[in-house]
DNA sequence: GCAAACTCTGCTGTTGGATGAGAGTTTGAT
DNA sequence: ATCAAACTCTCATCCAACAGCAGAGTTTGC
């Protein structure tokens, strides 16, 4: 009935479509004492918006979207000082400099990781020999901690458990964007002493920033067998071996077994992965 | 007492700790599904999980950090597709780069704000008459619906509507990271009948993307008078006219009020601004 | 054998709203 | 003036993804 006190004033309803909010969104800055309508009919508690009230509206969303929470923004609001705004304004710029990094190591491993789902999905059957040139690659490794080769599956595990703290230590995304890998000396592997030496993910060049831990696998040619069952490395590995002299290949490095985990996911009891392993070789040039 | 079934498996502190998580999420998960310890003990309750369910904790957690809610990724888990993470996977690396731009446009909104500000507080008295070189603008414009010099501030605010359509329709950031401004065409302004002609905002170069109502303001010479009140814009034009016409200035284009809004946050009664009117000029060349 | 450390369930709290019930109010068309 | 439609009020509940607590029971290590 009163139509003196709110000439010119907006509803609650017309206010939210002005300002593309929701009316709940208006009742709660009225609550919260971020934005007081105008003017309250004390009988009805109708609220009624200044349409000038737009621009502290404004405000609020804007310092919103910059991620500051409600009660920021009505401390930012009581103080009346515009200085205060502005370091939070500076502090937003550093963030956003910060986000933008955190997002596109985000990006590279999403894309490590389809990588790796195609790279399972084309790879040879188990049992396949081949090789193959592989270009030079750099990894994160720690020192095993246990021969999983004689305790199992579970000792492994406990392994990777120390290459994951160097990740967290260095803030790198988990370990499920990497591929794994574990490698046996040179000398030990020719000697068929299966001793783990070392266990590591595959990185890019930019590991190299990391400082300790970091190692590169030279390029070269590599005689590689590909399996689908961490059971079988050992007798297939034997098998790549005698390949190697078979075909009068010189050994020329640790040997490594590149583990593609796949999603080792659905099935709680086994990693579900696929491996292929690697021996370094060189050949007597013809002359 | 039972220390035959959990042999090997760890407790859920433990499995926490592992993997740092806290138990309550661990809890969380189990009780919807997501990772169901290894074994409970029936009689105590007691969770246990096995070290390689670590394998599934980080595939839960990378989806996480990729944005995908829990019932998301139970439902991933629940179908056992691996096509269907990898179409996962793919959108969240357009969504990244979504989110890149977003940011980039966020951080030029912030810049542009903190340089409002700067240039607030350290703009002139209020009566100072200047002749400044301006650079080139771009600006989106709208036509004014109403006369604000006659219908006051109420008017003016509902122009601005108008503008703040054509933003939200091109996904521009809000109002309040620009300067707004507001023209009178030439001919008017030299006939001295206040009638606004458009009211628009001042954006950057790639303002030109945005198709329609982008106009460019020239570079070149403006007399200029600051003030800090919107009721006095009027008086002031007519002086800054008056001065033009003294010095033997040519007026070469429309009338511009530019308002830099700073804050008008504190007091709803009335917009906080400071107001900077010119009229582009140029001068009879010495021959 | 005992204390310390751990774990259980069930509850509440968090943020920035969304949604809904049930009652009362305003608006616009007749 | 009337009546329905549209609007608004308060109060309550719900959301996601946990965090934290209380009070009771359990395991661990010395």
């Amino acid at each position: 009935m009163k139509t003196e006190k709110n000439r010119g004033l907006l509803s609650i309803g017309k206010m939210a479509k002005v300002n593309r909010v929701t009316i709940a969104t208006l009742r709660l800055y009225d609550e919260m004492g971020l934005l007081r309508p105008s003017y309250i009919d004390t009988e009805t508690g109708y609220r009624y918006y200044d349409i000038r009230q737009t621009s502290r509206l404004d405000f609020i969303r804007y310092m919103r979207e910059l991620g500051l929470s409600l009660s920021d923004i009505q401390d930012l609001l009581q103080r009346e000082d515009v200085t205060l705004i502005e370091e939070k304004l500076i502090e937003k710029n550093n963030q956003i400099h910060q986000q933008m990094r955190e997002l596109k190591a985000m990006h590279e491993a999403v894309d490590r990781t389809i990588q790796s789902i195609e790279r399972f999905r084309k790879s040879p059957e188990s049992g396949t020999i081949s090789l193959e040139f592989i270009d030079r690659r750099y990894i994160l490794f720690a020192p095993c901690v246990s021969n999983f080769y004689e305790m199992g599956i579970v000792a492994y595990e406990e392994t990777i458990q120390e290459l994951r703290t160097q990740l967290i230590e260095r803030n790198l995304p988990q370990i499920l964007s990497y591929s794994l890998g574990t490698s046996v000396t040179q000398q030990d592997f020719e000697e068929e002493r299966f001793i783990p030496d070392q266990v590591f993910i595959f990185g890019d060049r930019q590991l190299q920033e990391y400082g300790n831990n970091i190692r590169i696998l030279d390029s070269g040619m590599y005689a590689c067998i590909y399996l689908d069952n961490f059971d079988d490395e050992i007798k297939c590995a034997k098998e790549l071996l005698k390949y190697c002299r078979e075909n009068g290949y010189t050994i020329a490095g640790d040997y490594i077994c590149e583990e593609l985990t796949e999603f080792n996911i659905f099935d709680t009891r086994q990693r579900n992965m696929f491996l292929r392993l690697q021996i370094p070789v060189t050949f007597q040039k013809k002359t």
